[in-house]
DNA sequence: GTGTAGTTTGAATCCTACG
DNA sequence: GCGTAGGATTCAAACTACA
Protein backbone atom coordinates (compact mmCIF):
# COMPACT_ATOMS: atom_id res chain seq x y z
CA UNK A 1 0.00 0.00 0.00
CA UNK A 2 2.91 2.38 1.12
CA UNK A 3 4.35 1.26 -1.76
CA UNK A 4 1.82 1.80 -4.42
CA UNK A 5 1.36 5.10 -2.90
CA UNK A 6 4.40 6.23 -3.29
CA UNK A 7 5.05 5.02 -7.12
CA UNK A 8 1.50 7.17 -7.61
CA UNK A 9 3.23 10.18 -6.28
CA UNK A 10 6.57 9.30 -8.20
CA UNK A 11 4.57 8.76 -11.37
CA UNK A 12 2.12 11.89 -11.22
CA UNK A 13 5.42 13.58 -10.31
CA UNK A 14 7.14 13.14 -13.73
CA UNK A 15 4.84 13.08 -14.98
CA UNK A 16 3.70 17.43 -15.40
CA UNK A 17 7.17 17.34 -17.30
CA UNK A 18 6.24 14.81 -19.70
CA UNK A 19 6.11 16.40 -23.29
CA UNK A 20 7.34 19.53 -22.22
CA UNK A 21 10.02 22.12 -23.26
CA UNK A 22 11.49 23.49 -19.96
CA UNK A 23 13.08 26.86 -19.94
CA UNK A 24 15.61 26.91 -17.08
CA UNK A 25 18.30 26.11 -15.55
CA UNK A 26 19.38 22.33 -16.54
CA UNK A 27 20.68 21.35 -13.08
CA UNK A 28 17.64 22.97 -11.11
CA UNK A 29 15.14 21.49 -13.42
CA UNK A 30 16.68 18.03 -12.90
CA UNK A 31 16.61 18.13 -9.12
CA UNK A 32 12.72 18.39 -9.39
CA UNK A 33 12.34 15.23 -11.48
CA UNK A 34 11.74 12.04 -9.28
CA UNK A 35 14.19 9.42 -9.09
CA UNK A 36 14.09 6.34 -10.71
CA UNK A 37 11.69 8.11 -13.40
CA UNK A 38 13.51 8.41 -16.79
CA UNK A 39 13.97 5.42 -19.60
CA UNK A 40 16.43 7.29 -21.68
CA UNK A 41 18.72 10.35 -20.82
CA UNK A 42 20.63 11.72 -24.28
CA UNK A 43 22.86 14.72 -22.87
CA UNK A 44 25.36 16.55 -24.77
CA UNK A 45 26.86 18.89 -22.66
CA UNK A 46 28.48 22.76 -22.99
CA UNK A 47 32.09 21.76 -24.46
CA UNK A 48 34.19 23.67 -22.07
CA UNK A 49 35.58 25.22 -24.94
CA UNK A 50 36.68 28.60 -25.52
CA UNK A 51 38.46 30.29 -28.55
CA UNK A 52 41.47 32.53 -27.79
CA UNK A 53 41.51 33.84 -31.06
CA UNK A 54 38.65 33.44 -34.12
CA UNK A 55 39.94 30.95 -36.44
CA UNK A 56 40.00 32.19 -40.40
CA UNK A 57 39.72 30.16 -43.24
CA UNK A 58 42.89 30.43 -45.56
CA UNK A 59 40.60 32.89 -47.89
CA UNK A 60 40.13 35.17 -44.82
CA UNK A 61 36.28 33.65 -44.41
CA UNK A 62 35.82 33.61 -40.91
CA UNK A 63 34.92 29.92 -39.57
CA UNK A 64 31.98 29.92 -37.24
CA UNK A 65 33.53 28.03 -34.28
CA UNK A 66 31.94 27.11 -31.30
CA UNK A 67 32.10 30.45 -29.25
CA UNK A 68 29.14 30.88 -27.66
CA UNK A 69 28.05 32.27 -24.39
CA UNK A 70 26.80 29.03 -22.71
CA UNK A 71 30.32 27.79 -23.46
CA UNK A 72 32.40 29.62 -20.52
CA UNK A 73 34.09 28.28 -17.71
CA UNK A 74 36.85 29.26 -15.56
CA UNK A 75 38.87 25.94 -16.10
CA UNK A 76 39.21 22.65 -15.24
CA UNK A 77 37.72 22.65 -11.54
CA UNK A 78 34.52 24.65 -12.66
CA UNK A 79 33.87 22.28 -15.62
CA UNK A 80 34.44 19.35 -13.21
CA UNK A 81 32.07 20.31 -10.48
CA UNK A 82 29.37 21.25 -12.91
CA UNK A 83 29.48 17.32 -14.63
CA UNK A 84 29.53 15.81 -11.57
CA UNK A 85 26.31 17.56 -10.49
CA UNK A 86 24.12 17.16 -13.38
CA UNK A 87 25.99 13.64 -14.01
CA UNK A 88 24.71 12.68 -10.53
CA UNK A 89 21.03 14.30 -10.72
CA UNK A 90 20.68 12.18 -14.14
CA UNK A 91 22.20 9.05 -12.63
CA UNK A 92 19.06 9.65 -9.47
CA UNK A 93 16.79 10.05 -11.78
CA UNK A 94 17.29 6.85 -14.10
CA UNK A 95 14.82 4.14 -13.57
CA UNK A 96 16.96 0.73 -12.93
CA UNK A 97 16.61 -0.35 -16.26
CA UNK A 98 17.10 2.97 -17.76
CA UNK A 99 20.48 4.34 -19.34
CA UNK A 100 22.09 7.62 -20.98
CA UNK A 101 24.26 9.05 -23.37
CA UNK A 102 26.97 11.36 -23.11
CA UNK A 103 28.31 13.00 -26.07
CA UNK A 104 31.49 14.98 -26.37
CA UNK A 105 34.98 15.73 -28.17
CA UNK A 106 38.35 15.34 -27.09
CA UNK A 107 37.95 18.46 -25.00
CA UNK A 108 35.49 17.39 -22.92
CA UNK A 109 34.43 13.91 -22.57
CA UNK A 110 37.83 12.13 -20.99
CA UNK A 111 36.52 14.71 -17.85
CA UNK A 112 33.07 13.77 -18.48
CA UNK A 113 34.18 9.74 -18.80
CA UNK A 114 35.60 9.90 -15.94
CA UNK A 115 33.23 11.58 -13.67
CA UNK A 116 30.47 9.84 -15.04
CA UNK A 117 32.82 6.00 -13.98
CA UNK A 118 33.32 7.79 -10.45
CA UNK A 119 29.78 8.86 -9.92
CA UNK A 120 28.88 4.73 -9.96
CA UNK A 121 27.07 4.84 -13.86
CA UNK A 122 28.77 1.41 -15.42
CA UNK A 123 30.21 1.72 -19.22
CA UNK A 124 28.18 -0.29 -21.58
CA UNK A 125 29.90 0.71 -24.91
CA UNK A 126 31.97 4.02 -25.98
CA UNK A 127 30.70 4.64 -29.29
CA UNK A 128 32.57 6.74 -32.13
CA UNK A 129 30.71 8.68 -34.25
CA UNK A 130 32.96 8.63 -37.62
CA UNK A 131 32.19 11.89 -39.70
CA UNK A 132 31.96 11.20 -43.48
CA UNK A 133 32.23 15.16 -43.85
CA UNK A 134 34.24 16.43 -41.00
CA UNK A 135 35.98 20.37 -41.34
CA UNK A 136 39.20 19.62 -42.47
CA UNK A 137 42.28 21.08 -40.05
CA UNK A 138 43.30 23.88 -42.36
CA UNK A 139 46.75 24.08 -41.58
CA UNK A 140 48.08 20.77 -42.37
CA UNK A 141 49.64 20.57 -38.46
CA UNK A 142 47.21 17.86 -36.77
CA UNK A 143 44.78 15.09 -38.49
CA UNK A 144 41.95 15.80 -39.41
CA UNK A 145 39.84 15.47 -36.51
CA UNK A 146 37.03 12.99 -37.88
CA UNK A 147 35.04 11.71 -34.58
CA UNK A 148 33.03 12.68 -31.54
CA UNK A 149 32.65 9.81 -28.69
CA UNK A 150 29.92 8.98 -27.00
CA UNK A 151 29.48 6.86 -23.71
CA UNK A 152 26.54 4.49 -23.06
CA UNK A 153 25.91 3.75 -19.36
CA UNK A 154 23.69 2.23 -17.37
CA UNK A 155 22.88 3.48 -13.34
CA UNK A 156 25.17 0.97 -11.91
CA UNK A 157 27.37 -2.12 -12.16
CA UNK A 158 24.43 -4.12 -10.81
CA UNK A 159 21.42 -2.71 -12.87
CA UNK A 160 19.52 -5.43 -14.61
CA UNK A 161 17.25 -5.00 -17.60
CA UNK A 162 17.85 -2.01 -19.42
CA UNK A 163 16.84 -2.26 -23.42
CA UNK A 164 18.74 -2.77 -26.19
CA UNK A 165 17.44 -3.49 -29.55
CA UNK A 166 19.52 -6.07 -31.02
CA UNK A 167 17.89 -7.46 -34.10
CA UNK A 168 16.88 -3.71 -35.07
CA UNK A 169 20.21 -2.01 -35.00
CA UNK A 170 21.42 -5.36 -37.00
CA UNK A 171 18.90 -4.90 -39.76
CA UNK A 172 20.08 -1.31 -39.73
CA UNK A 173 23.70 -3.19 -39.54
CA UNK A 174 23.04 -5.21 -43.41
CA UNK A 175 21.98 -8.07 -40.98
CA UNK A 176 25.74 -7.90 -39.08
CA UNK A 177 25.67 -7.03 -35.19
CA UNK A 178 25.76 -3.81 -34.80
CA UNK A 179 29.42 -1.72 -33.93
CA UNK A 180 30.29 0.82 -31.67
CA UNK A 181 31.47 2.94 -35.08
CA UNK A 182 28.88 4.83 -36.49
CA UNK A 183 29.36 6.29 -39.73
CA UNK A 184 27.50 9.49 -39.78
CA UNK A 185 27.51 12.76 -41.78
CA UNK A 186 27.37 16.36 -40.22
CA UNK A 187 24.43 18.26 -39.86
CA UNK A 188 23.94 20.10 -42.23
CA UNK A 189 21.63 20.95 -46.22
CA UNK A 190 17.78 20.81 -45.03
CA UNK A 191 18.40 19.08 -41.91
CA UNK A 192 20.37 22.37 -40.54
CA UNK A 193 18.28 25.30 -38.66
CA UNK A 194 19.29 28.45 -39.64
CA UNK A 195 17.46 31.97 -38.85
CA UNK A 196 16.47 34.40 -41.35
CA UNK A 197 20.12 35.30 -41.69
CA UNK A 198 20.64 32.36 -42.55
CA UNK A 199 22.76 31.95 -39.73
CA UNK A 200 23.36 28.22 -37.71
CA UNK A 201 21.18 28.39 -35.11
CA UNK A 202 23.10 26.22 -32.99
CA UNK A 203 27.02 25.50 -33.39
CA UNK A 204 26.88 21.58 -32.52
CA UNK A 205 23.37 20.40 -33.71
CA UNK A 206 23.47 16.90 -34.20
CA UNK A 207 22.05 14.75 -36.96
CA UNK A 208 19.06 13.18 -36.43
CA UNK A 209 20.63 9.64 -37.79
CA UNK A 210 22.43 9.71 -34.81
CA UNK A 211 19.52 10.25 -32.48
CA UNK A 212 17.85 7.37 -34.58
CA UNK A 213 20.63 5.37 -33.87
CA UNK A 214 20.68 6.34 -29.90
CA UNK A 215 16.55 6.23 -29.42
CA UNK A 216 16.21 3.44 -31.68
CA UNK A 217 18.74 0.84 -29.77
CA UNK A 218 18.29 1.86 -25.94
CA UNK A 219 14.39 2.87 -25.44
CA UNK A 220 11.13 1.40 -26.49
CA UNK A 221 8.31 2.83 -27.61
CA UNK A 222 6.40 4.54 -24.62
CA UNK A 223 9.62 5.75 -22.68
CA UNK A 224 10.35 8.83 -21.65
CA UNK A 225 13.30 10.23 -22.93
CA UNK A 226 14.91 13.30 -21.59
CA UNK A 227 17.99 15.68 -23.18
CA UNK A 228 19.08 18.07 -20.18
CA UNK A 229 20.81 20.37 -23.00
CA UNK A 230 18.54 20.06 -25.34
CA UNK A 231 20.01 22.92 -27.71
CA UNK A 232 17.51 22.99 -30.67
CA UNK A 233 15.93 19.91 -29.64
CA UNK A 234 16.58 17.00 -32.05
CA UNK A 235 16.51 14.61 -29.33
CA UNK A 236 12.98 15.46 -28.61
CA UNK A 237 12.17 15.42 -32.54
CA UNK A 238 13.55 11.73 -32.93
CA UNK A 239 11.76 10.54 -29.56
CA UNK A 240 8.21 12.20 -30.67
CA UNK A 241 8.76 10.80 -34.71
CA UNK A 242 9.41 7.24 -32.77
CA UNK A 243 6.73 7.59 -30.40
CA UNK A 244 9.08 7.92 -27.30
CA UNK A 245 7.81 10.45 -24.10
CA UNK A 246 10.07 13.63 -24.21
CA UNK A 247 11.43 15.82 -21.78
CA UNK A 248 13.47 19.15 -22.96
CA UNK A 249 15.78 21.21 -20.93
CA UNK A 250 17.52 24.19 -21.92
CA UNK A 251 18.41 27.56 -20.43
CA UNK A 252 18.54 29.32 -23.37
CA UNK A 253 15.32 31.30 -24.39
CA UNK A 254 16.37 31.49 -28.57
CA UNK A 255 16.68 27.40 -28.32
CA UNK A 256 13.41 26.83 -26.47
CA UNK A 257 11.71 29.53 -28.99
CA UNK A 258 12.80 27.49 -31.98
CA UNK A 259 12.04 24.00 -30.07
CA UNK A 260 8.95 24.71 -29.70
CA UNK A 261 7.96 25.51 -33.22
CA UNK A 262 10.38 22.28 -34.11
CA UNK A 263 8.01 20.26 -32.12
CA UNK A 264 4.80 21.59 -33.17
CA UNK A 265 6.04 21.06 -36.73
CA UNK A 266 5.73 16.88 -35.85
CA UNK A 267 3.31 14.71 -36.18
CA UNK A 268 3.61 11.97 -33.61
CA UNK A 269 4.91 8.98 -34.73
CA UNK A 270 4.57 9.50 -38.48
CA UNK A 271 8.29 8.73 -39.70
CA UNK A 272 8.29 5.33 -37.47
CA UNK A 273 4.73 4.27 -38.78
CA UNK A 274 6.16 4.84 -42.20
CA UNK A 275 9.77 3.25 -41.44
CA UNK A 276 7.72 0.60 -39.81
CA UNK A 277 6.10 -0.14 -42.94
CA UNK A 278 8.97 -0.58 -44.70
CA UNK A 279 11.74 -2.64 -42.16
CA UNK A 280 10.39 -3.33 -38.91
CA UNK B 1 78.89 27.61 -21.86
CA UNK B 2 77.33 26.95 -18.68
CA UNK B 3 74.31 25.87 -20.89
CA UNK B 4 76.44 24.51 -23.02
CA UNK B 5 77.68 22.29 -20.02
CA UNK B 6 74.43 21.81 -19.13
CA UNK B 7 73.39 20.50 -22.65
CA UNK B 8 76.66 18.02 -22.87
CA UNK B 9 75.26 16.44 -19.66
CA UNK B 10 71.75 16.24 -20.39
CA UNK B 11 73.00 14.72 -23.98
CA UNK B 12 75.63 12.04 -22.05
CA UNK B 13 72.18 11.66 -19.62
CA UNK B 14 69.84 10.06 -21.64
CA UNK B 15 72.65 8.52 -24.50
CA UNK B 16 73.08 5.34 -21.77
CA UNK B 17 69.40 4.66 -22.34
CA UNK B 18 69.62 4.63 -26.58
CA UNK B 19 68.64 1.71 -28.16
CA UNK B 20 68.19 -0.84 -24.64
CA UNK B 21 65.52 -2.97 -23.45
CA UNK B 22 65.75 -1.70 -19.49
CA UNK B 23 63.70 -4.20 -17.46
CA UNK B 24 62.74 -2.65 -14.68
CA UNK B 25 59.70 -0.28 -12.89
CA UNK B 26 58.46 2.11 -15.59
CA UNK B 27 58.06 4.94 -13.22
CA UNK B 28 61.14 4.46 -11.46
CA UNK B 29 63.18 4.77 -14.44
CA UNK B 30 61.38 7.03 -16.16
CA UNK B 31 62.92 9.27 -13.03
CA UNK B 32 66.29 8.54 -14.13
CA UNK B 33 65.81 10.28 -17.79
CA UNK B 34 66.98 13.40 -17.75
CA UNK B 35 64.69 16.60 -18.90
CA UNK B 36 63.91 17.51 -22.08
CA UNK B 37 65.44 14.72 -23.87
CA UNK B 38 62.66 12.45 -25.76
CA UNK B 39 60.98 13.59 -29.02
CA UNK B 40 58.81 10.57 -28.54
CA UNK B 41 56.91 8.79 -26.53
CA UNK B 42 54.30 5.72 -26.81
CA UNK B 43 52.37 4.53 -23.81
CA UNK B 44 50.01 1.76 -23.85
CA UNK B 45 49.53 1.47 -19.75
CA UNK B 46 47.73 -1.20 -18.10
CA UNK B 47 44.19 -1.45 -18.28
CA UNK B 48 42.61 -1.25 -15.05
CA UNK B 49 40.80 -4.41 -16.40
CA UNK B 50 39.91 -7.14 -13.78
CA UNK B 51 37.52 -9.94 -15.10
CA UNK B 52 35.23 -11.60 -12.80
CA UNK B 53 34.06 -14.24 -14.62
CA UNK B 54 35.05 -16.56 -17.52
CA UNK B 55 33.45 -16.05 -21.06
CA UNK B 56 32.99 -19.23 -22.88
CA UNK B 57 32.11 -18.77 -26.71
CA UNK B 58 28.99 -20.17 -28.22
CA UNK B 59 30.54 -23.30 -29.05
CA UNK B 60 31.78 -23.83 -25.87
CA UNK B 61 35.64 -22.99 -25.75
CA UNK B 62 37.35 -20.84 -23.58
CA UNK B 63 37.54 -17.08 -24.48
CA UNK B 64 41.42 -16.27 -23.70
CA UNK B 65 40.67 -12.90 -21.99
CA UNK B 66 42.91 -10.35 -20.54
CA UNK B 67 43.43 -10.96 -16.75
CA UNK B 68 47.20 -10.74 -16.55
CA UNK B 69 49.31 -10.04 -13.18
CA UNK B 70 50.29 -6.66 -13.94
CA UNK B 71 46.44 -5.55 -14.29
CA UNK B 72 45.54 -5.50 -10.84
CA UNK B 73 44.95 -2.02 -9.31
CA UNK B 74 42.24 -2.01 -6.27
CA UNK B 75 40.52 0.77 -7.61
CA UNK B 76 40.02 4.49 -9.33
CA UNK B 77 42.64 6.14 -6.74
CA UNK B 78 45.34 3.95 -7.18
CA UNK B 79 45.07 3.77 -10.75
CA UNK B 80 44.70 7.74 -11.57
CA UNK B 81 47.57 8.22 -8.86
CA UNK B 82 49.58 6.09 -10.69
CA UNK B 83 48.62 7.50 -14.21
CA UNK B 84 49.37 11.12 -12.52
CA UNK B 85 53.25 9.96 -11.35
CA UNK B 86 53.93 8.23 -14.82
CA UNK B 87 52.08 10.90 -17.03
CA UNK B 88 54.31 13.71 -15.21
CA UNK B 89 57.28 11.86 -15.66
CA UNK B 90 57.12 11.29 -19.62
CA UNK B 91 56.08 15.28 -19.71
CA UNK B 92 58.94 16.40 -17.83
CA UNK B 93 61.28 14.23 -20.21
CA UNK B 94 59.58 15.09 -23.41
CA UNK B 95 61.32 18.11 -25.19
CA UNK B 96 59.73 21.12 -26.30
CA UNK B 97 59.36 19.99 -29.51
CA UNK B 98 58.56 16.37 -28.60
CA UNK B 99 54.63 14.82 -28.10
CA UNK B 100 53.69 11.80 -26.72
CA UNK B 101 51.08 9.37 -27.80
CA UNK B 102 48.79 7.06 -25.29
CA UNK B 103 46.76 4.54 -26.02
CA UNK B 104 43.59 2.75 -24.50
CA UNK B 105 39.88 1.54 -24.14
CA UNK B 106 36.81 2.68 -22.23
CA UNK B 107 37.92 1.43 -18.90
CA UNK B 108 40.71 3.71 -18.62
CA UNK B 109 40.95 6.14 -21.19
CA UNK B 110 38.93 8.95 -19.73
CA UNK B 111 40.95 8.50 -16.27
CA UNK B 112 44.27 8.56 -18.54
CA UNK B 113 43.06 11.49 -20.86
CA UNK B 114 41.56 13.61 -18.13
CA UNK B 115 44.88 13.40 -15.65
CA UNK B 116 46.98 13.96 -19.33
CA UNK B 117 44.93 17.62 -19.51
CA UNK B 118 45.15 18.07 -15.59
CA UNK B 119 49.42 18.03 -15.70
CA UNK B 120 49.05 20.38 -18.83
CA UNK B 121 49.68 18.20 -21.96
CA UNK B 122 47.94 19.48 -24.55
CA UNK B 123 45.80 17.38 -26.59
CA UNK B 124 46.43 17.45 -30.70
CA UNK B 125 43.64 14.55 -31.69
CA UNK B 126 42.50 12.26 -30.09
CA UNK B 127 42.44 9.31 -32.61
CA UNK B 128 40.14 6.29 -32.92
CA UNK B 129 41.67 2.88 -34.33
CA UNK B 130 38.94 1.27 -35.59
CA UNK B 131 39.56 -2.61 -36.10
CA UNK B 132 38.57 -4.03 -38.63
CA UNK B 133 38.18 -7.36 -36.88
CA UNK B 134 36.98 -7.11 -33.22
CA UNK B 135 36.06 -9.81 -31.11
CA UNK B 136 32.14 -9.74 -31.25
CA UNK B 137 29.61 -9.42 -28.57
CA UNK B 138 28.93 -12.78 -27.83
CA UNK B 139 25.42 -12.21 -25.85
CA UNK B 140 23.92 -9.66 -28.05
CA UNK B 141 23.78 -7.26 -24.92
CA UNK B 142 25.86 -4.27 -26.65
CA UNK B 143 27.28 -2.80 -29.71
CA UNK B 144 30.77 -4.82 -30.74
CA UNK B 145 33.35 -3.16 -29.08
CA UNK B 146 35.21 -2.09 -32.09
CA UNK B 147 37.61 0.75 -31.09
CA UNK B 148 40.17 1.58 -28.98
CA UNK B 149 41.43 5.47 -28.20
CA UNK B 150 44.66 7.03 -28.71
CA UNK B 151 45.66 10.53 -27.64
CA UNK B 152 48.10 13.09 -29.14
CA UNK B 153 49.66 15.27 -27.17
CA UNK B 154 52.81 17.78 -26.81
CA UNK B 155 54.61 18.89 -23.85
CA UNK B 156 52.23 22.34 -22.59
CA UNK B 157 50.29 24.62 -24.19
CA UNK B 158 52.56 26.85 -25.78
CA UNK B 159 55.07 24.17 -26.86
CA UNK B 160 56.41 25.32 -30.52
CA UNK B 161 57.88 23.11 -33.62
CA UNK B 162 56.87 19.35 -33.05
CA UNK B 163 56.70 16.75 -35.78
CA UNK B 164 53.53 16.55 -38.42
CA UNK B 165 54.60 14.50 -41.15
CA UNK B 166 51.84 16.03 -43.29
CA UNK B 167 52.38 15.01 -46.50
CA UNK B 168 53.99 11.74 -45.71
CA UNK B 169 50.43 10.71 -44.12
CA UNK B 170 48.38 12.29 -46.91
CA UNK B 171 50.28 9.40 -48.97
CA UNK B 172 48.75 6.64 -47.03
CA UNK B 173 45.51 8.16 -47.42
CA UNK B 174 45.37 8.37 -51.45
CA UNK B 175 46.54 11.86 -51.37
CA UNK B 176 43.87 13.28 -48.68
CA UNK B 177 44.76 14.98 -45.49
CA UNK B 178 44.88 12.07 -43.05
CA UNK B 179 41.69 11.68 -40.25
CA UNK B 180 41.28 10.75 -37.20
CA UNK B 181 40.02 7.46 -37.68
CA UNK B 182 42.57 4.96 -38.60
CA UNK B 183 41.50 1.56 -40.09
CA UNK B 184 43.49 -1.39 -38.97
CA UNK B 185 43.37 -5.11 -38.07
CA UNK B 186 43.97 -6.12 -34.38
CA UNK B 187 47.40 -8.06 -34.36
CA UNK B 188 47.52 -11.92 -35.42
CA UNK B 189 48.88 -14.33 -37.47
CA UNK B 190 52.94 -14.23 -38.32
CA UNK B 191 52.91 -10.78 -36.70
CA UNK B 192 51.52 -12.12 -33.40
CA UNK B 193 54.30 -12.90 -30.96
CA UNK B 194 53.57 -16.60 -29.68
CA UNK B 195 55.62 -19.02 -26.49
CA UNK B 196 56.30 -22.61 -27.55
CA UNK B 197 52.75 -24.42 -27.12
CA UNK B 198 51.38 -21.42 -29.23
CA UNK B 199 50.02 -18.94 -26.47
CA UNK B 200 50.02 -15.32 -26.63
CA UNK B 201 52.75 -14.03 -25.15
CA UNK B 202 51.39 -10.25 -24.49
CA UNK B 203 47.31 -10.48 -24.92
CA UNK B 204 47.68 -6.68 -26.00
CA UNK B 205 50.35 -6.85 -28.80
CA UNK B 206 49.78 -3.76 -30.92
CA UNK B 207 49.55 -4.32 -34.65
CA UNK B 208 52.97 -3.08 -36.38
CA UNK B 209 50.57 -0.69 -38.82
CA UNK B 210 49.59 1.19 -35.94
CA UNK B 211 52.49 2.03 -34.69
CA UNK B 212 54.00 3.08 -38.15
CA UNK B 213 51.23 5.65 -38.36
CA UNK B 214 52.25 6.81 -34.59
CA UNK B 215 56.10 6.91 -35.79
CA UNK B 216 56.08 8.04 -39.01
CA UNK B 217 53.45 11.08 -38.40
CA UNK B 218 55.53 12.32 -35.72
CA UNK B 219 58.62 11.92 -35.47
CA UNK B 220 62.29 11.93 -37.74
CA UNK B 221 65.24 9.96 -38.44
CA UNK B 222 67.48 10.01 -35.71
CA UNK B 223 64.61 10.75 -33.14
CA UNK B 224 64.19 9.02 -29.64
CA UNK B 225 61.39 6.94 -29.16
CA UNK B 226 60.36 5.67 -25.57
CA UNK B 227 57.78 3.26 -24.34
CA UNK B 228 57.52 2.98 -20.34
CA UNK B 229 55.25 -0.60 -20.91
CA UNK B 230 56.73 -1.79 -23.69
CA UNK B 231 55.10 -5.22 -23.59
CA UNK B 232 56.50 -7.41 -26.92
CA UNK B 233 58.18 -3.72 -28.30
CA UNK B 234 56.16 -3.56 -31.34
CA UNK B 235 57.13 0.57 -30.72
CA UNK B 236 60.76 -0.61 -30.89
CA UNK B 237 60.79 -2.99 -33.70
CA UNK B 238 58.83 -0.26 -36.12
CA UNK B 239 61.27 2.59 -34.35
CA UNK B 240 64.25 0.52 -35.24
CA UNK B 241 63.23 -0.21 -38.37
CA UNK B 242 62.66 3.17 -39.48
CA UNK B 243 66.15 4.56 -38.31
CA UNK B 244 64.70 6.03 -34.90
CA UNK B 245 66.60 5.21 -32.07
CA UNK B 246 64.20 4.02 -29.41
CA UNK B 247 64.47 3.24 -25.04
CA UNK B 248 62.13 0.41 -24.23
CA UNK B 249 61.02 0.14 -20.28
CA UNK B 250 59.36 -2.85 -18.99
CA UNK B 251 59.41 -4.75 -15.88
CA UNK B 252 58.37 -8.14 -16.96
CA UNK B 253 61.27 -10.07 -17.32
CA UNK B 254 59.74 -12.26 -20.10
CA UNK B 255 58.50 -9.32 -21.98
CA UNK B 256 62.14 -8.56 -21.93
CA UNK B 257 63.95 -11.43 -23.38
CA UNK B 258 61.30 -11.78 -26.05
CA UNK B 259 61.85 -7.70 -27.20
CA UNK B 260 65.48 -8.77 -27.17
CA UNK B 261 65.56 -11.56 -29.09
CA UNK B 262 62.81 -9.39 -31.57
CA UNK B 263 65.27 -6.30 -31.48
CA UNK B 264 68.14 -8.20 -32.31
CA UNK B 265 66.64 -10.04 -35.55
CA UNK B 266 66.06 -6.57 -37.20
CA UNK B 267 68.22 -4.64 -39.12
CA UNK B 268 68.57 -1.19 -39.20
CA UNK B 269 66.02 0.82 -41.64
CA UNK B 270 65.59 -2.31 -43.77
CA UNK B 271 62.20 -2.26 -44.13
CA UNK B 272 62.40 1.80 -44.49
CA UNK B 273 64.57 1.63 -47.14
CA UNK B 274 62.72 -0.76 -49.15
CA UNK B 275 59.79 1.64 -48.47
CA UNK B 276 61.56 4.18 -49.57
CA UNK B 277 62.72 3.39 -52.86
CA UNK B 278 58.82 2.26 -53.31
CA UNK B 279 57.06 5.19 -51.74
CA UNK B 280 59.11 7.97 -50.14
C1' DG C 1 48.82 -24.76 -57.83
C1' DT C 2 43.68 -23.30 -57.14
C1' DG C 3 39.33 -22.83 -55.16
C1' DT C 4 36.12 -23.86 -51.45
C1' DA C 5 34.55 -25.27 -47.09
C1' DG C 6 35.46 -25.83 -42.37
C1' DT C 7 38.12 -24.42 -38.11
C1' DT C 8 40.24 -21.26 -35.03
C1' DT C 9 40.43 -17.13 -32.29
C1' DG C 10 40.86 -12.12 -30.81
C1' DA C 11 41.69 -6.12 -24.56
C1' DA C 12 34.97 -8.17 -22.87
C1' DT C 13 33.83 -4.26 -17.37
C1' DC C 14 28.56 -9.62 -22.45
C1' DC C 15 23.57 -13.43 -18.44
C1' DT C 16 20.90 -15.77 -14.93
C1' DA C 17 19.70 -18.91 -11.46
C1' DC C 18 20.80 -20.86 -7.35
C1' DG C 19 22.79 -21.63 -2.71
C1' DG D 1 24.07 -9.58 -0.11
C1' DC D 2 27.88 -12.56 -2.70
C1' DG D 3 30.22 -16.25 -5.26
C1' DT D 4 29.75 -19.91 -8.45
C1' DA D 5 28.09 -22.74 -12.00
C1' DG D 6 25.28 -23.59 -16.08
C1' DG D 7 24.12 -22.17 -20.51
C1' DA D 8 23.05 -19.08 -24.59
C1' DT D 9 25.38 -15.97 -27.94
C1' DT D 10 29.28 -14.07 -32.45
C1' DC D 11 32.11 -11.59 -36.74
C1' DA D 12 36.16 -11.16 -39.49
C1' DA D 13 40.40 -12.90 -40.99
C1' DA D 14 43.81 -16.20 -41.00
C1' DC D 15 44.66 -20.83 -41.43
C1' DT D 16 43.83 -25.89 -42.67
C1' DA D 17 42.02 -29.65 -45.18
C1' DC D 18 40.72 -31.44 -49.20
C1' DA D 19 38.81 -31.88 -53.77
Amino acid sequence: MKKLSKNRVKKKGVNKFINKIICADSLKKLKEIPDDSIDLIFADPPYNLQLKNELWRPNQTKVDAVNDDWDKYDGFEHYDRFCKKWLKECQRILKETGTIWVIGSYHNIFRVGKIMQDVGLWTLNDVTWVKSNPMPNFMGTRFTNATETLIWAKKHENAKGYTFNYQLMKKFNKGKQMRSDWYISICNSKERIRDKEGKKVHSTQKPEKLLRYVILSSSKEGDIVLDPFAGTGTTGAVAKKYGRKWIMIDNEENYCKIMKERMNSIKDRVVWLEEHKLRF
